[in-house]
DNA sequence: TGTGGGTACTTACTATTCGTAAGTAGCTCA
DNA sequence: TGAGCTACTTACGAATAGTAAGTACCCACA
């Protein structure tokens, strides 16, 4: 099925400060990217005012940054209806739905276990 | 298995911004924070000097400060054996095991997945 | 004619965080 | 005597994020 020029897949090298790989981190791993993946992972098709109440926290400025980095990077597409009031969609790319779902994974399991970590937390502090 | 207490588990919500696993995702999902539980995950215990080889571009003071969130999380242990010149290994918990196990699932797809994303950026660069 | 509302952004400014480089401790070995 | 080792800590300038106030455009209503 794969072309041979996409067989040979070059793999990134995430622990070198150079790769490609750092910035795509960068840009996921966000203060407010791995948020909007998740919102984005569960609720589909998304308004930009649809992601601002969604995630609690976001301002403006930030969901705005956010997603054109996501989109730049291929992750999610930004569809403008060119009417007013603005009406502007945005959903994740085939690419994207892969990165969700490990995405995805990471944020249900701190959902779950968050009250072990809460536990682990004052155990801690206790000391 | 689980007692009564620990059955009736709570679940955090990500999406809301004053719960306690937002915290936590600030933490692991902080610049450094990834590539520590990556480098963990992948080497086991680790000392300061080699996480900081191993993980190329981080800080001394960074090293430091993000270790520091993750143990105070229960996610990382930090073993000193008060040695000179200073001996200080870092390992996983085991509840930082089961975070590890999605934060390689998602360092993994990234790396397989950075040419298709590159091919993908120069796409919508070119518009 | 004009005033207000709706949505998706920008802009200007301030606060917070981060990176860089230079310490620090204290024991060992030349 | 003093240089070296390792895991930090501190000080300070630079980059990034947060807050609040615009902006654009058309429509509805008075």
């Amino acid at each position: 099925m794969a072309t041979p020029e996409q067989a040979q897949t070059l793999r990134g090298r995430l622990m070198s400060a150079d790769c490609p790989s750092r910035q795509v981190l960068r840009h996921v791993s966000s203060r407010w990217g791995l948020l909007v993946i998740l919102a984005l992972g569960e609720g589909g098709q998304m308004r930009f005012s649809e992601l601002r109440s969604t995630i609690g926290g976001i301002s403006e400025r930030m969901l705005t940054e956010t997603l054109r980095n996501l989109a730049e990077d291929g992750i999610v597409t930004r569809q403008d209806h060119h009417e007013v009031p603005p009406r502007v969609d945005y959903t994740l790319t085939p690419l994207g739905h892969g990165l969700a779902e490990r995405v995805l994974g990471l944020g249900a399991w701190i959902e779950e276990n968050i009250g072990e970590i809460v536990r682990a937390q004052r155990a801690i502090a206790a000391e």
